[in-house]
DNA sequence: CGTAGGGTTGACAGCTTTCAAGAAGTGTGG
DNA sequence: CCACACTTCTTGAAAGCTGTCAACCCTACG
């Protein structure tokens, strides 16, 4: 019955002081390649990591952009201020995701980010960036691969959002950051949730008790196993099923004039 | 009282047949530069305009992407069609953004894209945009820019979704829209709806009543005039402050361990 | 050992969805 | 030119769900 808990991910937690240049294990040499360590010496590209405490922001909103970041080890999550001073989270940034890319548009955050637990990412100034783009064949392909993800990503919120039920919202959530493990190539069933509640009810515009009580309801239901933030995916398809149900319209008449291009 | 309708709006949409090569009037222009004309005959951007027609879509969701489109006049839905059928509203594009970018991620088009009214796009070949990133110079920098600026607006998205009433939603989405009215250098404060409640609201995820009640609560406080798809800002001091209150929580003790980074 | 913070659960008020009907605008065909 | 059908938008009333406030449990930490 009580089966074993995800101790083994809380100790690779806690001991994840990344290898540096390491293909293997290193987010900058899957991004650049493998030739990432004769950049360094060149001038070209002089990234460097950075270490950054639990509950320490990184980036801050509307501050002068100089850098974007790669994170390599850790969790972060992406917050807005309002002018009324209360903060909406935007999005949750692991291993390999980019922090900070929207500077691009304007030279200027237009988010903050937060570790939520000790992390190491690195630095990638935004002018090298830009010489690496031109200078190193393959890398612009890259770099924009991982634009587009992101671009990719409001969809995936959207959808989220677009649930109506608070449950069904939070079954969304389960199921994107479940497949986000996966291609981080962690397990997609036994997840661990790296944010609170409140962080995860601030994500999807509910109250903190409403996540108690989706996670209680899909608990209930046999659909997942919950525990704490730990959670079990017990019946994927079940919880897809639930996911499901959506507002919106079934695709009305499109295509009446499918063929109407030059 | 009774005001001069947007009838000159509607006209100016009618007459929308737009120029070509004048970097006046032409987004490829604004994006490439003033040298657009002379790529073109060099083959390095074989850039085509494109009409669609009213409803017809230009994205298909799934289908292999050898095009990014750039809307040059008219306007666009993005939806994605769920598993089961149901359509769901991401985003709504205008002159001068970008389409079909999120495909530069995994070579597919991750959602589809219908034009709301006639409209006319350049298609940019995925191909020849990697080309000109590397060839010409400062294009780089404007394509990520319009990157950027889609990935920022992931951000605006989850903003608007986070409001927690329909009618304070509904204040938001009609802000955002007034923003990038502006953006495009048009009246903020008069706005000619392009798509229809149900697409707004299945963007909201709210049901199209509730669209059609807030925005007669809306009216009937004296923020807004809303007369079928016409809107106009009457207050927007009030409609800002309407659309502040949103769950959330105040900016919580952050910044204890403001400097924790090497 | 005590406190503080996070998570869970319960009850009521408020709001949104749903279903239904009516109004207004648009396009077509006679 | 008119009439009809169609779509879209609006408005009304009841049912359902979520937010709020409150209390309680648990763990972590000093």
């Amino acid at each position: 019955m009580t089966q074993i808990p995800l101790a083994e991910l809380h100790v690779l937690r806690r001991a994840a002081e990344p290898a540096l240049a390491d293909p293997q294990s290193s987010a900058l040499a899957r991004l650049v390649g493998p030739g990432v360590a004769e950049l360094a010496p060149a001038g070209i590209a002089p990234f460097a990591m950075r270490r950054i405490g639990e509950n320490a922001p990184l980036l801050h909103q509307g501050a002068q952009a100089r850098h974007a970041y790669l994170v390599q080890a850790g969790y972060f999550k992406i917050v807005r201020i309002g002018e009324d001073g209360y903060e909406q989270v935007l999005d949750f940034v692991a291993r390999d995701e980019l922090l900070g890319a929207d500077a691009l548009a304007d030279g200027r955050y237009t988010s903050g980010a937060v570790a939520l637990e000790e992390s190491w990412v690195w630095a990638l100034e935004l002018d090298a960036v830009q010489r690496l783009v031109r200078r190193v064949p393959g890398f612009a392909s890259h770099w924009q691969a991982l634009l587009a993800r992101q671009i990719a990503r409001a969809g995936e919120l959207a959808w989220m959002m677009a649930a109506v039920g608070a449950d069904k919202r939070t079954a969304r959530f389960v199921i994107l950051y479940s497949r986000r493990m996966a291609e981080r190539g962690q397990s997609p069933r036994r997840l661990l949730l790296h944010m609170g509640r409140r962080d995860i009810a601030c994500h999807l515009g509910l109250a903190p008790e409403s996540i108690s009580r989706a996670f209680s309801l899909l608990a209930d239901s046999g659909i997942l196993r919950v525990d704490n933030r730990e959670i079990e995916i017990l019946d994927a398809g079940a919880l897809h099923h639930y996911a499901l149900t959506t507002r919106g319209y079934p695709e009305h008449a499109t295509g009446r004039r499918l063929a109407a291009a030059a």
